[in-house]
RNA sequence: GGUCUCAUAGCUCAACUGGAUAGAGCAGCUGCCUUCUAAGCAGCAGGUUGCUGGUUCGACUCCAGCUGGGAUCACCA
């Protein structure tokens, strides 16, 4: 039975009967935890047809309930609150049918099918914390979006071309005898990003030589010799020299495996990569049948704009003078494209940090305007930025959080505290390791989601690394420590079953309640494009077992009844805790 | 300068979208392992929700104005 649905019926029945009128809106919340009940009713808003003061109003509902719908239990008001006691005989009835679904929590497939974009980094450096967030947000919603039924496809584009990589590879040319991943022992992505920051010493030093000899900085920046080797190597790219093409493709390859390897250790994946050397041509065409139905404009000098200052926007260039495409054109290029390759999408999310707002806002009005009636459910996940202690990331100093380098260390801290604690002397090397490996993400990926996206994050390496408290861990450690509980269970034959169960204890209807919320935070999550509901859902209920863990000892009960019934509570709670975490892309261990 | 955005305990974050005495974790202090895993539980202390007004039964939440961060406003990506 849905509690929440039923209650909300009866309610309205009961101010139907009592006030002749009906209500489809009205206030129902989770009682104060210094009252008796579960669910609250605020009656304000509804003396304006009870014609009574607010406790009054509380009153005769409360009554209303008890008397006739069967189950309220008992109720108090406080001032305009009207707290409803719900019996016991229902929790137990909503305990017994969650317990009945196997598949609790996972939607049945509505046939709705979305698109999620995520990650899509530069080729020309490793992936740092920002990714991190960036890339667990983004499978994390998409992971969301198929417990509640959809179909959801995950993509990002890849950046491959462009001046970054050029200089990356200029450097290389001028100053890397040849090196590879292979003879220099360097991670393929590792390995470029070091030709990134070579070109960067470079050109900063030959600006400084120019500079003293009397010419201005920008004209030193344009002057700088590894600056026009970059340049020219993307020119000689534009027209296909092979030369080039072959470096290019190259260098992007060894980046690819690099990436692939930090994925793999993230745990996120994709089901179709887009690149950009592929799709920056797409635009165009688009931009230039907008131009024919006039919602785009050309300039004398031949360049293409939008202008959209009736958005209270500005003017946007879509195509140069001299015809070549900038990011938006490739932007609209691929959205289309996307739209092609999977016709059955209504939308699409892309999850890209929050200083590109302003760039999607402009993208989806452009759209709109060529015609494309989805661009409306075009959504950009807008992620704030992480920041460090030392302040904010820059690559170019130097300041940037290597995504290996954090994993692994969270890892190896994961490995330590876990030996300090000593409980898994019967586990094998190779499963100790495993378990770190599990425990080290679940607590970085737990700390980077538990945040409202839309929000800056402060990254405290020191913090992050806490395994106790409000983190990944204690949510992993409450599931182990209740699959030992089901483990003993399991070795004295005591199967998990509801029956003749008449009453419960506190702490017990308190994890119901939790327990019973899990659907509707699962809704409200994707709602809200928002893992950190998820997160903070399952730290909760975690909490919450560990309370009745504490209070309750399960195996001194005599009641054969209470003690199945607890099992079953138990197993029910570390499930809903695997699938909360799975959503966040954490697992969890059977023990640690 | 225009637009957008943020400001909550010493620190990091919540607050069910306008509801009760604003909650967690960390840090600090006090208890609890002969009983299912103490990566836990119970408790103490910590707040003029940046400031000033307004809207109303009721404001961290909505509006206006300040102050202070951040982002963005390229024929860059």
């Amino acid at each position: 039975m849905n509690l929440d649905l039923t209650l909300r019926t009866e309610i309205q029945k009961a101010v139907a009967e009592l006030f002749h009128q009906t209500i489809e809106q009205f206030q129902l919340q989770p009682t104060n935890v210094e009252f008796e009940g579960s669910h609250t009713l605020v009656c304000f808003p509804l003396t304006r047809i009870s014609k009574l003061k607010p406790e009054e109003t509380g009153n005769a509902i409360g009554n209303y309930l008890v008397e006739h719908s069967g189950i309220v239990a008992r109720f108090n008001v406080v001032k305009g609150f009207l707290n409803l006691v719900i019996s016991d005989a229902v929790w137990i009835q909503v305990f017994e049918s969650i317990f009945a679904q196997t598949n609790y929590g996972i939607a049945e497939p509505t046939g709705r099918e979305v698109m999620v974009e995520y990650s899509s980094p530069n080729t020309n450096k490793p992936l740092h914390l920002g990714h991190l967030r960036n890339n667990f947000l983004g499978y994390s919603v998409a992971e969301i979006y198929k417990a509640i039924g959809y179909t959801v496809h995950k993509v990002q584009i890849i950046n491959d071309r462009g001046i970054h990589i050029c200089k990356s590879m200029a450097a290389w040319k001028l100053f890397g005898n040849g090196e590879t991943p292979e003879s220099s022992g360097l991670k393929g992505d590792k390995l470029v990003g070091k030709y990134y920051v070579e070109f960067d010493k470079n050109f900063k030093a030959q600006c400084k030589e120019l500079e003293e000899k009397g010419t201005t900085k920008e004209e030193a920046e344009k002057q700088a010799p590894i600056m026009k080797l970059a340049v020219q190597m993307l020119q000689q790219w534009e027209q296909k020299d092979l030369e080039t093409l072959k470096l290019w493709s190259t260098m992007n390859g060894w980046v690819y495996a690099g990436f692939d390897a930090t994925y793999k250790r993230m745990g996120v994946d994709f089901e179709k990569l887009y690149y950009e050397s592929t799709t920056y041509l797409l635009g165009k065409e688009e931009v230039l049948r907008g131009v024919e139905q006039g919602v785009f404009y050309k300039k004398e000098d031949g360049s293409v704009w939008v202008d959209l200052t009736a958005d209270g926007l500005d003017q946007k260039v879509l195509l140069r003078s001299d015809g070549t495409s900038v990011y938006m054109t490739q932007d609209i290029g691929t959205a289309i494209l996307r739209f092609r390759d999977f016709p059955k999408i209504e939308g699409q999310i892309y999850t890209v940090g929050n200083e590109q707002e302003y760039h999607f806002k402009v993208l989806f009005l452009i759209l709109g305007k060529l015609g494309y009636e989805w661009a409306k459910k075009c959504y950009h996940l807008s992620y704030g930025m992480v920041d460090l202690p030392t302040g904010k990331m820059k690559s170019r100093e130097g300041t940037v959080v290597d995504a290996d380098d954090l994993m692994q260390e969270m890892v190896e801290e994961a490995c330590k505290q876990t030996k300090e604690l000593g409980k898994i002397d019967e586990l094998s090397t190779e499963e100790v390791n495993d378990l770190a490996e599990m425990i080290g993400l679940g607590a970085l990926k737990f700390f980077l989601l538990k945040v409202d996206p839309k929000k800056r994050m402060m990254f405290d390496p020191s913090e992050s690394i806490q395994l106790q408290g409000h983190t990944g861990p204690f949510i992993q450690y409450t599931h182990a420590r209740i699959k030992s509980i089901l483990r003993k269970a399991e070795s004295m034959n005591i199967a998990p079953d509801v029956v003749d169960v008449k009453s419960l204890e506190p702490a017990e209807r308190e994890v119901i309640f939790k327990i019973n919320q899990y659907t509707n935070k699962l809704q409200e999550a994707a709602r809200e494009y928002s893992p950190a509901l998820i997160a903070n859902y399952a730290y909760e209920l975690a909490k919450e077992y560990n309370q009745f863990y504490q209070a309750i000892p399960i195996f001194n009960e005599s009641d054969p009844a209470k003690l199945k019934f607890r099992i079953a509570f138990s197993q029910v709670t570390a499930s809903t805790i695997a699938k909360a975490m799975s959503l966040l892309g954490i697992r969890v261990p059977e023990r640690m």
